[in-house]
Order: structure tokens, then sequence, then C-alpha cells
DNA sequence: TTCATGACCTC
DNA sequence: CCTTGTGTCATGAA
């Protein structure tokens, strides 16, 4: 199940005077006034060939002759606050439920409807139909023997749709696909697939696993070879709170003035810190994520003997690492600055003297 | 095995 | 002109 153009439908709902017109939600960077990216857009607005992550600044230019247009920026809270209430209801129609993001999760419903998939569309009718009775929202659902192929089949759908493929029809859906269309075959994938004369999914059909194996390595080779068949054995499963718990900001302007840099790293301390202090947790891992100003991804990660929770070791640690990278690269300007916290374990499992006081 | 790093994906 | 957050995997070193 995939919510349609998620955040923006919320804004719709929050405000039902922006329906039928192009809206926009926007991630506002602060570098100046219109720098930025679309985070999601609504598909009047997808009419004017705006998607997500393009610039807001180009998005603007796409619906210059479109003045009622809507630009918002994220409301993340808000966002949250929906997800939850509609994965709530959707967690009563399927036992394995598993949430993947804020729009989507899978539902294993083979020990409710059986081979009967009749009863899958209803059971899926049944679930559409509760989400936009009770939270307003429209969303999408594939239904087939596994979760990759339910996900491509939603993806095919939306939105409001509602897709059943039974497993004779899975080569004949699958093959005509782009492999864009495949999870796991995104930017940098696409043109070396397209190297290989790989345009369509079932393309990859007529490569051998030599050829996927020597291309790919072993483990996506044979993902690809797969997923092309439509296989795919990996279960519904249940998932606990995140593993890492992580913000990343953009600087104001590039810089490599570590006191500067302080400055944002202090505000992404705090964000962080307070995160840990809701879940009860200490982390034992702290890692720094560095963009420069060429848009490299730089990471260097400390795991620590004593597990902590503290503003202060976070900054303290944050700034060693950031101050360390800058060192080796005494040319170089920052211009996104991001803190990651991992290896978590609930605060009060300590061992602690009072466990055996009594 | 554990740790560190980077590449990639998605929205 | 280029955000944010989470996850997976490969690789290499300790």
């Amino acid at each position: 199940m995939d919510l349609d153009y998620f955040f923006a439908q919320c804004e719709e709902i929050r405000n039902p005077q922006l329906r039928g017109k192009p809206l926009l939600v926007c991630v506002y960077s602060g570098r100046s006034e219109d720098s930025g990216v679309i985070s999601t857009a609504n598909y009047e607005a997808r009419n004017f060939g705006v998607k997500s992550g393009i610039p807001i600044i180009t998005a603007k230019k796409y619906l210059k002759k479109v003045p009622e247009s809507t630009f918002l920026p994220m409301d993340r809270d808000m966002y949250s606050d929906m997800s939850e209430k509609v994965m709530a209801i959707a967690r009563e129609f399927g036992d394995p439920f598993e949430q993947t993001g804020l729009d989507e999760c899978y539902l294993e419903i083979t020990r409710i409807v059986g081979n009967d998939f009749e009863g899958s569309e209803d059971l899926a009718d049944s679930l559409k139909e509760k989400i936009r009775k009770v939270v307003g929202l429209t969303c999408s659902i594939g239904i087939a023997p596994n979760k990759l192929l339910a996900k491509i089949a939603s993806d095919t759908c939306k939105p409001d749709g509602l897709k059943l493929i039974k497993s004779k029809d899975i080569l004949g859906f699958l093959s005509p696909l782009s492999i864009g269309k495949l999870p796991g075959v995104g930017k940098k994938m696409v043109p070396r697939m397209s190297s290989l004369g790989v345009k369509k999914i079932g393309d990859l059909l007529e490569l051998d696993e030599e050829e996927l194996t020597r291309n790919f390595g072993k483990n996506q080779a044979l993902y690809f070879h797969n997923a092309a068949h439509g296989i795919d054995n990996v279960p519904v499963k249940e998932r606990g709170e995140a593993e890492q718990i992580g913000r990343i900001v953009t600087l104001k302007e590039d810089s490599n003035d570590i006191e500067f840099i302080k400055t944002s790293l202090e505000l992404i301390s705090v964000d962080v810190y307070e995160r840990c202090q809701e879940r009860g947790i200490t982390f034992r891992t702290l890692g720094v994520i560095l963009i420069t100003n060429e848009i490299k991804t730089h990471s260097r990660s400390r795991t620590i003997d004593s597990r902590s929770n503290s503003k202060q070791k976070i900054l303290e640690l944050g700034c060693e690492l950031t101050e360390i990278f800058l060192r080796e690269h005494p040319t170089t300007k920052l211009r996104r600055i991001g803190i990651k916290l991992s290896g978590f374990e609930s605060a009060d499992s300590q061992v602690s003297l009072s466990q055996f006081m009594d």
C-alpha cells in the first residue's frame, strides 16, 4: 500500500482550496529566497513537468503561466501524524505488517484470504475505503505473490489504483516495463543497464548469469536475475524503530571555518540528542556526513567504548571528526553537514547496581 | 567479526 | 542548480 503524492495530498486535506491546482511541497534550504528542491508535487503540477527532486526555481519556471499554483514548505510533523493514523488502520488488514516509510507498507494477507484472489481485491478495496473515509487520503495497492511484484504493481496503478498480479501474468506484466521501474535501479544504474542493451525489465532475461555477475557482482546479479523472473523471497516482516537517527543541514554558505560550521553542528546535535531522549536510548557510534561545495559526500564515524547520550558528547565528537576532515582537506569547503547516531541500546538496560539490590 | 567508508536508492 | 532521512550493500582493514 502506497499513499498517493503523500505530502502534497496531506496539504490538500488541510486546505481543500488547494485541490485541483498545482501544489508543490518544498524543502527550502535557506541559502537564498528560492533555493531548495521539490519534495512532492500533486498530479496537476506533474502535468507541467514538475516532479520530486527538481530545484524549486525550475518548478517556478515550469509554472510561470499558472499563477494559481501553490508552493508550501514541508510540515513533517503533520505528515507523520497523518501517516500514523493511516498505518494504524492498515495494520489491521494484514499480518505480518511491515511499514517501510511514512507513506508505504506491506501487508501479508495469505493467511487471511488464502488463494481467493477475489477476496484479496475485496480486502484491498475495503482498506482503501477505510483510509479514505477516516483520514481522507487516497492510496494505491498492489496485490501479488511477493513484495517486489506488489510494489511494482502499486507503482503502475497510481493514483487511487488497485492492481492484482496473478502468477500466470507475472512475466507479461514485468517484461515490458522500463528497467528504471525495478526497485534498486535508479539514476546511476539506468545508464549502466542501457549500455548492456537493457531498457526493459524483460531485456534482463536475455543476459546469462555470467554476464550479469561480471557487470554487477554476485549479489546484485542474483537480485536482477530473480527480479526479471518475478522471484522475490523476502518475507513481510514487522519492523521495530529506526536503527539510525540522523540530521543533515545546508550551511548558509560554503565554509571551512570550524567555528561557523559549529553553529550548525550545535543545532543538529540538539535535534538528534532529543530524538534519542524521546526513545530513551544511548548510542555507541557517531558519524558525521560531510558534503563538499563540489557535492561530494564523505563520512567519518567513531565507535566509543562507553555508550552515551549527552548533548556535550555529540557536539564534541561531531566537531572533532569534522575538524580532522577539514585538516586532511585544507582546500575543501563544506556545503552541508550532518550527524548520524547508531548502535543503540535502551538506556535502562545498562547494568546498574540497583538491578542486584533486591 | 567488527569497524569504517563510500556508493546507491527514494522521496 | 543540487534537500533530507533511512536503509542496504560492497569492500577493505583491523
